[in-house]
Parts: C-alpha cells; sequence; structure tokens
DNA sequence: AGCACTCTTGTAATCGATTGCAGGCCGCAG
DNA sequence: CTGCGGCCTGCAATCGATTACAAGAGTGCT
C-alpha cells in the first residue's frame, strides 16, 4: 500500500489505463480534494504556492475532473440538445453551424438529435433532457416531443427556432416569413410580372400559410387579384416542387414567375420548366427561399431569399443558455432580417 | 417534517418541477433504495408483491433515474460519439440513420458531432470522451482526434467507417473502394468506352488513390494505356469536379467517359459538359461514386456506385458497442458489399 | 497580551444512483 | 428441536466531484 502510493508520487499513476480522479491529484500534491477543486475552478482563492503544485500534478497525470460527477454534484450538465427534424436538409446546417459555434463559447456540450419527426425518436431524445444528461432543448422542428410539458414551472428550458408552437411561452428565433415572401414576389412585380404562382409549403407547417400570406399581400398591394388557381401546395422537397409546378405550369394561361415556398421546390419548379421546354429565367422567371447551398450551384443559379441561419443559431443558443443559467426570457420572439439574393433564375418580363 | 412526508405520500411529489429521486421512491413505497434498483434493473430478484407497490409508485410519482449518477456509479455512460467532418455532406446522412438505429436498440443516446475537420472542434468532442460522457467513438472523418491514444490499453473504444488510419488496430468498416472503382470503369469499357477521364478526389484522403487504383486496373485488365493526362485531382465539391471536368473535355482529345470519385464531383462534371455543349449521356457518359440522395434528381439522373450507408453505420455502431461492453475486436476490418446503380448518364458508345 | 480580521486550507456532507454483504424469515429434513 | 439453505430485503460503501463551515495562521491595532 505504502509502496503504491510512493510509485504514484514518482510516476503519477500506477495503471496507465486509468484516469486520474481529484482524490489521485491531491494526495500527490499533498492537499485536499477541496484545493484541487479550488484551484482550478477559483484559482483566486488558493495561494501562489500551492496552485502552482495543484497545476503541476494535473499536468503530469492528465487530469481532467469526471464531468459526470461534477454534473452530478453542481445539477448542471453543461449540455444542451438539439433537435433536427431532418439532418439530410442543408437547410439545417448552417443553423447548427452557429449553435455550435455560440455553445462551445460558453463551454456547453452540443448533443444533436435527427428525429425525422418521429415521435419515438423524438422520446428517445426527450429522455437525455429528464436524465438530467441535458440542460435544454433547442427545437428547429416546430413541435415539442411528446411528454414534454408546454408551459408552467416544469417545462424544461426550451428555445424554438424558425417554427413555433403556436400559443406557448417557448423563446423564438425566427425571420418575418410573410414580410420576406412579400418582398420577394413584390421583386418580381418589380420585374415586370403580372401572373405569379406560388409553389407553396405543405398545410400541416406553419411556414406555409405564413409565406403563403406574404405572397397574396404583395398583389393586393397593387391590385392584382389573387387567383386560387395560381397556388398548388407542395412538400418542400424536389419532387413535391416539380409536380407542384407542373400542374401550374399546365395552366391555359400559366404563370410567368413562380414564387416557390423553399429552395428544395424551387429546384423541382426549375426542373419542371426544362421537362416543359422553357427556359428559365427568359421564360420563366423562378424564386425560391432560404438560400441553402444547392441554390448557388443550380442551373441557373436560384434568385432566392438568404435567411441568416447561422446567425439565428447562434441567437438560439446564446437565448438557450441564458435562460438555462437563469434569465427569464420566457416569450421572447427574436425576428432576423432576411436579404433577397438575386441571382439567374429571375429577369424581367413585358408583357407580350 | 413529518407533514412534508405525508404531503409527498399522499401526493407524490410536493414541489411540481422538482423530480422524483430514487430516495423518493424508496419512502413513498417503503422501501429501501437498494429495493427500488433492483426492481427496475433486475426485477427477478425481487418479490412480486414489492413489486407492484415499487412500480406503482415509480408510476404515480413519473420518477426516471438519474442517468448521471448511475453513470458515475457504473462507469458506464451508455452514450457514444460520433464524429461526422461534415454535416452538409449528404454521403453521411444516411450513415448516420444507421447508426441511430443500432444504438438505440441497445439504449445507447448518440452525441453526434460536426468537426469540419477542425482540430480544435475534434478536440472540444474528444473532450466529452475524457470527460467519461460518452463511452466510445465511432469516426467518420479518417483521423484521429489530436491526443487520442491510437493503440495500447488507453486507446478508449473506436471504430473507423469508410476510412481509417493506416497503420492501427483499430476496427473499421468500409467497401472496397479499388474493386467498386474497377467496377465502375469496367461498365464504361463494356459499353464501348475507350477514353475513360477521371476526376479524382483530394491527395489527402486515402478514399482517393484507391478508387484511383480501380480505375487504372480495369484500364490495364482490358490493355487500354495508362495516361495520366486524363486524370485530374479535385477535391469531391461540386466546384472541384466541374473544374476538373472542363480541363479534362477541354484536352486535344477528349475523353468519351468519366469515372467520377464521387457524386458531388460527377455533378460538377455534368455541369461542366453543359457548359461545353456536350449532351450527357451522348456525347459523354458520366459515373459517380456514393448515390448521394441528388444522384437520383440530378439531371440526367446519375449511375453511380451505391454504397450501403446505413448498414455500414449500423454494422460499425454494432461493433463499437460490442468493444464497449468487453468484446475484443482490435483488428477487425469489415467489408460491405457495393452495388452499380445503372441511371441515365451513361450510354454505349461506338467509335467514330 | 488580547482581539478582530483576513487569508488558506481541510473536514465532511452531498448529489443519486448501484451492489456486496449480511441478516431475517420460512420451510423442511434429520 | 435444531440446523441448513433459499428468498427477500436492508445497510452502508462507493463512484468523483463541489462547497458550506470551521479552524489555524498571520497581521495589525489597542
Amino acid at each position: 500500500m505504502r509502496q503504491e502510493e510512493e510509485i504514484r508520487e514518482a510516476d503519477g499513476l500506477v495503471e496507465p489505463g486509468a484516469r486520474a480522479t481529484i482524490d489521485d491529484v491531491a494526495r500527490i500534491a499533498n492537499v485536499s480534494t477541496a484545493t484541487v477543486s479550488r484551484t482550478l475552478a477559483r484559482p483566486e482563492l488558493v495561494s501562489e504556492e500551492t496552485r502552482r503544485r495543484v497545476m503541476e500534478v494535473v499536468e503530469s497525470t492528465g487530469y481532467r475532473p469526471n464531468a459526470l460527477a461534477r454534473a452530478l454534484r453542481t445539477r448542471a450538465a453543461q449540455a444542451v440538445i438539439v433537435l433536427v427534424p431532418d439532418f439530410g436538409n442543408p437547410f439545417y446546417t448552417e443553423i447548427v453551424r452557429g449553435m455550435e459555434r455560440r455553445a462551445s463559447a460558453s463551454d456547453y456540450a452540443v448533443l444533436m438529435g435527427n428525429t425525422e419527426s418521429d415521435p419515438e425518436r423524438e422520446r428517445s431524445y426527450m429522455r437525455l433532457l429528464l436524465d438530467r444528461r441535458a440542460d435544454g432543448l433547442l427545437l428547429l422542428s416546430g413541435r415539442l416531443p411528446e411528454g414534454c410539458p408546454a408551459d408552467g414551472p416544469a417545462r424544461p428550458p426550451i428555445v424554438f427556432v424558425s417554427e413555433d408552437l403556436p400559443g406557448c411561452e417557448v423563446p423564438l428565433v425566427r425571420i418575418d416569413n410573410p414580410a420576406a415572401a412579400e418582398m420577394a414576389v413584390r421583386y418580381l412585380i418589380d420585374l415586370g410580372h403580372r401572373r405569379i404562382g406560388h409553389v407553396a409549403g405543405p398545410p400541416g407547417r406553419i411556414l406555409s400559410p405564413e409565406r403563403h400570406a406574404g405572397y397574396r399581400q404583395a398583389l393586393e398591394a397593387v391590385q392584382i387579384p389573387y387567383d386560387p388557381a395560381l397556388v398548388v401546395a407542395a412538400d418542400f422537397t424536389f419532387k413535391g416542387g416539380r409536380a407542384a409546378a407542373r400542374r401550374l405550369l399546365d395552366l391555359p394561361e400559366p404563370p410567368t414567375a413562380l414564387f416557390c415556398a423553399n429552395d428544395e421546390s424551387a429546384m423541382g419548379a426549375l426542373r419542371a420548366a426544362r421537362d416543359k421546354g422553357l427556359r428559365v429565367p427568359e421564360d420563366l422567371s423562378v424564386i425560391g427561399f432560404d438560400d441553402i447551398q444547392l441554390a448557388e450551384i443550380s442551373d441557373p443559379p436560384l434568385t432566392t431569399v438568404r435567411q441568416p441561419r447561422a446567425e439565428m443559431g447562434a441567437k438560439a443558443m446564446d437565448v438557450l443558455i441564458r435562460t438555462i443559467e437563469g434569465e427569464a426570457l420566457s416569450g421572447l420572439d427574436i425576428v432576423m432580417p432576411v436579404e433577397l439574393v438575386v441571382r439567374g433564375s429571375t429577369s424581367s418580363w413585358r408583357p407580350r
């Protein structure tokens, strides 16, 4: 026993596989565990001399505090869960990047989950919260996991991004969808278009009626009568956008421009145009929404509405962390600015 | 004090915000914490009657064991880290899906990390391991995070997917890249092509020389002399593929077919062809590698080599979990089958 | 010398589980 | 009646940290 301790004092640790604990460090540095803990957490409380000695041992043993033990004691896991409905969707990746950046600045770990809108998966990530392995939740899907209290004191720290659940107090970081959509359609109108179709989003998502409202608003602002035949719902996918656009282009009096509720369906619309032998933008203008990476490399490159995705992610993470750390931010509603990115899929139109 | 306990016994818990602990359950059910723990973990050790009583209290209080406390005691976090070099890359999303499926079957949590090949980010995720918040590591990037022991008893459970670090004992789940590449090029040869270009991967990635070797092998098998001028390195991106293909198509005697080291660069090649006014597949055949989603919706849809990505992910997770749970699987090398998916970007060629 | 104060450090309780060990109870065989 | 073995259950140690509290040393003042 003495022997073992002496080996430890000389060499750091006996078993190379085992990691040093705070007790090892304390023993080797000849102080109590309390002092080791303080040296790391609040060095100003420890004398110069002791601090030096402890730090030396910390270095030589490669000691890292066990996060589980710390989290258990402090009741703070220093980790947050980010629930993404679909990893494959490029719209989310940039948001997540922003989140990670902000999280690591405050030394929070990010536990990312791909739910595919599957309640089972949502629940399984929700467990991490109930488990105490995470302190808060960032939701990109506009839906609460089943069994998660939406309000009241039992609600864990949550922030919604982009989409929310109407009627609850959860903070939200978003853009002004109606205004952004109106801006996009307004741009088409300014180019001379009068007959403008709308490839809408799926009815189940809040975004859809919001962007549709902006579309309608833009038309009405310049006295263009709203024609329901020019609106076809899709599902935010390439395939859905292609089919919806095809229906619009097959109309007896087809639109000269399309406003698509997101970029992916706009890509579908570009394909539908090509399917029919229409040139974009000469015969048809197409405008998307989101500014995903693909928009830049599509043929032609897509004119679209850019959301400041990384900033939105960072902002949401910021609000979440501050909530976790005790600020009362309930009911916050943060609106981020958007930007129209003009590329090659739109051009002016003179009545023929 | 007595008062509080009576309220608890009647109503479950006093404060609705606070979560029940094993002590609460034990007290209310009038048993020891040991019995509660056993009821949940090894019910067969507990008498029918007691089990019923405990379970009732567990239900009514909504008790969930604190994972941190358990992990601290059992020294098993029941969580693994998955390091993805680039979330935006659709190649990885399917792999990750397979991993998640297998993990949740064994009740492991998946902590996903987007490293962007940044050593800083890698280190920050590595901390979760050193921290004891995770039990193992799944690497999709073919590189070890800095400071991670590659071999010896100190090496944590790790599995590589798709790419590995040559010369270390870490298990690997992969495909046979040379053989798969050879199959693809062989297909072009069978279609009648004789002058076949190769848009290669970046030199830094192991995949690149492997696929290049397969390309060369296929040519040599039918006595087509290898021409270095027909090989241009790109970087697995759309842009890089486009530029590389442009160089090949600008050759005095341009190739009639291109084998691209991945789908994204193949998309770039398709664009380069269109830039030059070439029709695919009539004037140029293009074949990719990976079979990402985009391959199906590109114009024309891309002929490519499909990797069983979900299965690879699931398999890798399987090996990792078994390693964590004590099986000695060091040095394992699992090779998964690939499949040639013929779509519209390739057609037969008769010498003109 | 005595007292008050600051500066450092250690003691020990605590977070919420798991689990080895021991003891109580019961039935049954000798 | 005694002893033994099997079934349940509880006691208490343990995982590895944090932190309230107390105690001792040193300083300065009266």
